[in-house]
DNA sequence: CCTGCGATATTCT
DNA sequence: GAATATCGCAGGC
């Protein structure tokens, strides 16, 4: 297994990253903490054909980094309070990523235990959720535009196979459009999984 | 276990 | 004005 990924990995199609992205490791340094995880949640965005896509309808200030080459990092601000972390995927001038939204937890669990404001209760609270997992990761707006593969404070790399049978795909959650598409995956019985996938 | 709702700022219509 | 790729809390089973 290789550790270090190529380029290319992120310039596939949207959905071939997307699965492949489950069992990979997120980590971040900021300000001297590393903490990661194991990404086993995610979501597919594609501009071009998804209406709940933020790179729909073309480029715009807040969506334009989505238009860069695959492997930049793409974090947006959402709900008044929350930020969420995406991989940008494909070439550039297509406007694609894909949403983390879960990972397991490996390094660093008591600094996001301190950045969650932890005090006992369910430890999966900890990374269970996009904007979760940004709390836990220290992630916001400071690495918008940072590549996965040259950026000294966020990254990606292979970490563990999982076989396809092991991966559920499923409705996205939190979106009004295109609720049809089944363009979320999810490593099937892991208990850091946002919710269980649908029948 | 479940459901509903308030918080809160940016983006879109 | 309305909507939003969310979360945490309160209340009812």
């Amino acid at each position: 297994m290789q550790r270090r990924l190529s380029k290319h990995f992120f310039l596939r199609p949207t959905l071939e990253v997307a699965r492949d992205l489950i069992g990979m490791r997120l980590s971040t340094d900021i300000a001297g903490k590393r903490t990661s995880g194991m990404i086993v949640e995610v979501e597919a965005y594609h501009g071009e054909i998804d209406e709940a896509s933020h790179a729909y309808g073309g480029p715009s200030s807040r969506n334009k980094v989505m238009f860069e080459e695959g492997g930049h990092c793409y974090v947006y601000f959402i709900y008044g309070m929350h930020y969420c972390v995406n991989v940008v995927t494909e070439q550039k001038d297509i406007g694609a990523g894909v949403l983390i939204r879960a990972i397991e937890p490996l390094d660093g669990i008591e600094i996001m235990k301190r950045r969650r404001g932890f005090n006992g209760g369910k430890i999966f609270n900890l990374t269970n959720g996009p904007s979760k997992l940004c709390q836990a990761l220290s992630i916001d707006k400071k690495i918008l535009g940072h590549h996965y593969l040259s950026s000294a404070n966020i990254r990606i790399d292979s970490f563990r196979k999982f076989p396809a049978v092991d991966i559920a795909s499923d409705r996205r959650i939190g979106i009004s459009k295109a609720i049809h598409l089944k363009w979320r995956f999810l490593l099937k019985d892991n208990p850091w999984i946002s919710r269980k996938a649908g029948i």
